[in-house]
DNA sequence: CACTTAATTAAGTGTCAACTTAATTAAGTG
DNA sequence: CACTTAATTAAGTTGACACTTAATTAAGTG
């Protein structure tokens, strides 16, 4: 699913399309209307974004509102952090190889 | 950049190669050693995640080592959280609202 | 049920990016 | 300087994916 959701956010327009409906609850056809590409291709990133967890959608009679899912990006922030927390154990010894570094070795 | 970088961790094998020197700087034969793709193919992966500002290059030599860039990973964090936090508030309309529909009102 | 509205699925097309091999750059060593 | 090692740049190929228009599904209304 974290492959779904980067995959998902990479596309420039899906991210156009997260930015409208952070804030509140949009139909297809109101997304649509901020884009000059057509309406099935709005669908399709619809799609695309909620197969990836980051939108739900809410239907409404035979309108369905898009709104974000807030787990989704749970989920990526915690990938993300995940980078940040291991590489500071690596920060930690590069601070030691540094140190030694200083006293007259020489890596490799 | 923050584009940049998005669309960089996009790519499975960039993500492969980040969790490779997340925790200790490798070289670019070191890191091509763990894949059946050409080196070339991975020195332009690297190219990307550098120009994404996630990764940093020291020369020594011949040799140049490759690590994570943590500035790079805080600007994504900060971007995911982006979407988190603004949908906070959207969170505490959709209740209210929800308290409003339970009084007997229909949205559109 | 015929018609409208909202949205999707289907089918086909063009672009881009992830690879390949070959050639090149760059640093070091006898 | 010739040779080796490490890595990159160059050039070309292929597949995926973001579009398009046309057709279909689904819900509601006279």
């Amino acid at each position: 699913m974290i492959d779904k959701a980067i995959q998902a956010i990479t596309e420039p327009r899906r991210r156009d399309i997260l930015h409208l409906v952070r804030d509140e609850e949009l139909t297809s056809s109101a997304i649509a209307s901020h884009f000059d590409i057509s309406a099935p291709a709005i669908s399709q990133h619809l799609k695309v974004l909620e197969e990836a967890g980051l939108v739900v959608v809410r239907r409404a009679g035979t309108k369905r509102f898009y709104g974000i899912r807030r787990e989704g990006f749970a989920e990526l922030m915690q990938y993300i952090e995940s980078f940040w927390d291991h590489s500071l154990l690596r920060l930690k010894e590069a601070a030691e190889e540094e140190e030694r570094r200083k006293h007259g070795n020489n890596e490799q």
